[in-house]
DNA sequence: TTCAAAATATCAAACGTTTGCGGTAAATTT
DNA sequence: AAATTTACCGCAAACGTTTGATATTTTGAA
């Protein structure tokens, strides 16, 4: 079927071309009349402008892009459907690309986001990636980045995430403050730099503020490795009053061990984690947990797009406040 | 920053337009020396080709559309993840949006991709969706519509889906095999057509092959609902020695109420599910489930797609196969 | 009436590509 | 040496839109 163009409509009207536009945006131009006439035959037509001559003609794509590591995990997913949600309301759409945690992918996609001439980039690093040139590379095309979790240390970058340090802060509030003795502390990968933030911030407020308190700590890489870790420690003589776990892979392993040994939550054991709150809503009791809201992200986020997009540059670090959710697990 | 473009390329190479933008793509009517110090400068100047005008000229926007009810979702995440792959591979990418089960937000997506001109859209019918207008215009427009999961009935209409009815007979089988007396199957939604198709497959499948076994057959809505109803029938003085759920939402309500009551698993109830294998793996025992692949399904939506655009109509469902995954639960 | 001002509509260039067609010079054949 | 082929390259139109500048008509006041 022969697409329905400004030509088009024009010539069935006796119009010119940049009438007919005109019309349809409701320039003040243009007659009433006029107006009624070209939205009518616009309806009945079917008439969809074509976004790519807009494009062209604007050098606005209205498309953000987003680069996750992972699409199929629950911290991205909600913090993209937050994006999604916000990108609607303004009249964008979204181009999700995932990384795999592999810098040649993230290269890539960044490239058809050039390519693409996206409005502006959501971008979480890769695991491993050091270079940031990619990034300037946006920047040199006016394409605003917005880094999202994990980021780079340099300030000249707008970033927003998580308060890492605060969320194992309050975890550690909380164990204390239920009077733990000995504890548990499982941590993620130690190349990370996540995971040293939340580690080094856990244990320098325990070490301050319950400096009796026995804490044994361990970085674990998955789930698996979890499980076997809380394994091993617990069959020890010294048994654990409390576990904390820094993620929900963590989560998963601790809570697998702890079924297969049928401890008893929380009256043998208290399980405290960091998590958006899916996987502590699986267990009974719900495990308590310090949220880390990927949708709130996801919203700071657009803010921070907007921003960048309109009043030009928005250089700054603004990280999420975190917050204790009462399961029954402590 | 100013864009490289072919005719900044040109002027500085005293060339035409038209004969850098061949020798880029390796026409044969170009020469070797003047392809090469095209492709130097091109690769110097970071030029990048404008995708807007490139599908202002061919048409063709290499864009796929895919439209969920939610990407948070276990099993759309990884059909999601499954069609990005191949879709970057094939030099496609994505846009994706969510309907959020609502049918004016599935609209108003299609309208954006009719607008952005997409080559294709994946798509997944809100849960109430009856009028199936809008896709026709897609068509209309030449725009193939792969339709997965939720599909349409009409037979005129590509599409790929589980095999519902197998998944929950391979299901009823095991349940047999392992010579259940009492049975709680729990279904979903009764007004989605997947879920009075598994739960009629299911009934009619025990009723013919195990008509002495007793079963329960329950409707819920959401995982509290499930574990409501679990816990609920459990108490009885009948207990139920195999409980079914039909997906995921339903398992977690029906383990956490197992984890309250402290039930045994397998040795007080066998427990058995349809499910992509991320909840099941959450416990111990795992949960032995029958697999319905989100990625599998991605996958075989993308070769449709890809036949489509290529060869013209492909009109056939396809349905993928489903397979036990044996779990330590019955 | 006359003329400026306001209202309305049109022209034409530009955005960055692709591509059919045509042209020129060199290489090859008669 | 003329004719033909081959190898390169350029011209220009087209894709659908937006928008500053310009042209035309209508309106209202002098």
């Amino acid at each position: 079927m022969m697409n329905t163009t400004l030509k088009l409509l024009a010539q069935q009207l006796q119009l010119s071309i940049s009438t007919v536009s005109r019309a349809l945006k409701d320039h003040p131009d243009i007659s009433t009349a006029t107006k009624e006439k070209v939205h009518a035959l616009a309806n009945s037509l079917d008439y969809e402008p074509n976004a790519y001559a807009i494009q062209l003609r604007t050098q606005n794509s209205k498309i953000f892009g987003v680069i996750v590591p992972a699409i199929a995990n629950l911290f991205y997913d909600s913090f993209i459907a937050a994006i999604e949600e916000e990108s609607r309301k303004n009249g964008y759409a979204l181009m999700i690309l995932q990384s795999s945690d592999n810098t040649e992918n993230e290269l890539n996609n960044l490239k058809i986001f050039r390519q693409t001439r996206v409005s502006g980039v959501f971008a979480c690093l890769s695991a491993h990636t050091q270079n940031l040139e990619v990034y300037e590379k946006m920047s040199d095309r006016d394409i605003p980045v917005v880094f999202f979790d994990i980021v780079p240390k340099d300030n000249k970058y707008t970033k927003v995430r998580m308060a890492d340090e605060r969320c194992a802060i309050i975890a550690a509030e909380q164990i204390i403050q239920r009077g733990a003795k000995h504890v548990l502390a499982l941590f993620g990968d130690p190349a990370l730099s996540i995971s040293q933030k939340r580690k080094q911030a856990f244990q320098q407020f325990m070490e301050k503020y319950a400096p009796k308190t026995h804490c044994t700590y361990i970085n674990t890489n998955s789930s698996a490795e979890a499980e076997a870790a809380f394994s091993k420690h617990f069959n020890k003589v010294q048994k654990f009053d409390t576990v904390f776990a820094m993620t929900d892979e963590i989560l998963i392993g601790v809570m697998k061990s702890i079924q297969a040994h049928n401890i008893k939550v929380p009256k043998e054991i208290g399980v405290i984690s960091i998590s958006n709150g899916f996987i502590p809503s699986l267990y009974h009791p719900n495990i308590s947990y310090v949220e880390t809201s990927g949708y709130e992200l996801g919203k700071l986020a657009f803010v921070q797009m907007l921003a960048n997009i309109k009043g030009g540059k928005t250089l700054s670090e603004l990280t999420l406040e975190a917050r204790f959710v009462e399961g029954g697990s402590m």
